[in-house]
DNA sequence: TCTGGGGTCCTAGGACCC
DNA sequence: TCTGGGGTCCTAGGACCC
């Protein structure tokens, strides 16, 4: 019997909704949904949809009103993240005291690098402990690297545990859309179908200088790879140092006063000024976000001259790249992020 | 499905340099 | 004078994820 590398990943059932359930014991049953500010007549999508609430075909990323017309029933609560940092930070602890490196990978998820020749009881003993020890379900995926841990976790919720490696792969994964990879979303899968690319085993077989052609030199081989079931087998515990920090808003109305621009960028310029203070980190540069009416983006930055954590002059720098859009339609989302100095 | 807010990474094109 | 080839950096946009 040997003992082997195996990644394994944990991912908490409907997390938002539930740590709202713990401390709205009334709701239990009844269809939640979190999101903005909790208000479904106002712009705002879902960040999670309590179980109940799926049942009426809500899902995350849906418009708030969509979802208030689907399931009119609905509790909608607004999104409170310190809350949900909190749990989720409790429920890391747990993961922590097992012989296991720990790899956050969000608020309700995690990698944990293991070395077992039984991942199976691993993955019940986790379970048990985050259940036992803080209340909550969660689902745990078993893979030889963290791709197919990943997919692995999307069959076992919710609340299972799932094992998902080169043995079962082609079975299991060849017949599906490319989309049900890790790392392939809707865009690229549209692409891969003019390539006459429609399932994981067409992309695994796919001839690597098309899709270099039209991925390019990294993400094509990515791609084909992934469809083989590879995957970063990496795990570390090492903390997560941001790159950037940003701040946007959605109007709720479109806004085309330009001063009103004005006056809003400054507000999330400061806004940003304080969180790079906070990570008593420099910014390097700083860009501005534009969302035009109907949903066109566009961005504009600076690099700043000596990098800074000085709040005058980094609102000055959103200002100075605000300066060089052309204003000509009512404005949907504006925002600002701060690039931090390398390093 | 009239499409949030927080991020990351990759690509392409132009500038610039030797 | 009609103009190579390679490398690097910067910027904007796109795709993806939670």
């Amino acid at each position: 019997m040997s003992t082997t590398d195996w990644v394994l990943h944990v991912d908490l059932d409907q997390f938002i909704a539930a740590v709202e359930v713990a401390r709205h014991p009334e709701l239990k049953g009844r269809p939640v949904v979190v999101g903005g500010a909790g208000d479904p007549t106002q712009r705002g999508v879902v960040a999670t949809a309590s179980y109940e609430a799926r049942e009426y075909g809500v899902h995350s990323g849906m418009p708030l009103r969509t979802a208030a017309r689907r399931c009119p029933d609905a509790v909608f609560l607004a999104s409170d993240p310190p809350a949900y940092e909190e749990v989720s930070e409790r429920v890391m602890a747990v993961l922590r005291e097992f012989p296991v490196v720990v790899e956050v990978a969000g608020w309700d998820e995690a990698f944990l690098g293991a070395r077992t020749d039984d991942p199976w009881s691993l993955a019940r003993e986790v379970r048990r402990a985050v259940a036992d020890r803080t209340g909550l379900s969660c689902a745990v995926g078993i893979g030889d690297n963290k791709h197919t841990a990943k997919l692995a976790t999307g069959f076992a919720k919710p609340g299972g545990v799932y094992c998902l490696t080169r043995e079962n792969w082609g079975e299991v994964m060849g017949d599906r859309p490319p989309d049900a990879l890790w790392g392939v979303g809707a865009r690229t899968r549209h692409k891969l179908a003019e390539l006459g690319i429609t399932t994981v085993d067409d992309l695994a077989a796919a001839d690597r200088g098309v899709l270099a052609a039209e991925f390019g030199p990294t993400l094509g081989p990515y791609f084909r790879a992934l469809a083989h079931g590879l995957g970063d087998r990496e795990v570390t515990a090492t903390p997560y140092v941001p790159k950037s920090r940003g701040r946007e808003t959605t109007f709720q109305r479109d806004v085309a006063d330009v001063g009103e621009l004005r006056v809003q960028l400054a507000r999330l310029a400061a806004r940003v000024a304080d969180d790079v203070a906070a990570e008593g980190r420099l910014a390097a540069r700083v860009a501005v976000k534009v969302r035009f009416a109907p949903f066109v983006t566009q961005t504009h930055g600076v690099t700043l001259p000596v990098p800074t954590r000085d709040a005058a002059v980094l609102v000055r720098a959103a200002e100075e790249a605000f300066g060089r859009f052309t204003v000509d339609r009512p404005v949907r989302l504006l925002g600002v992020r701060a690039e931090f100095v390398r390093e």
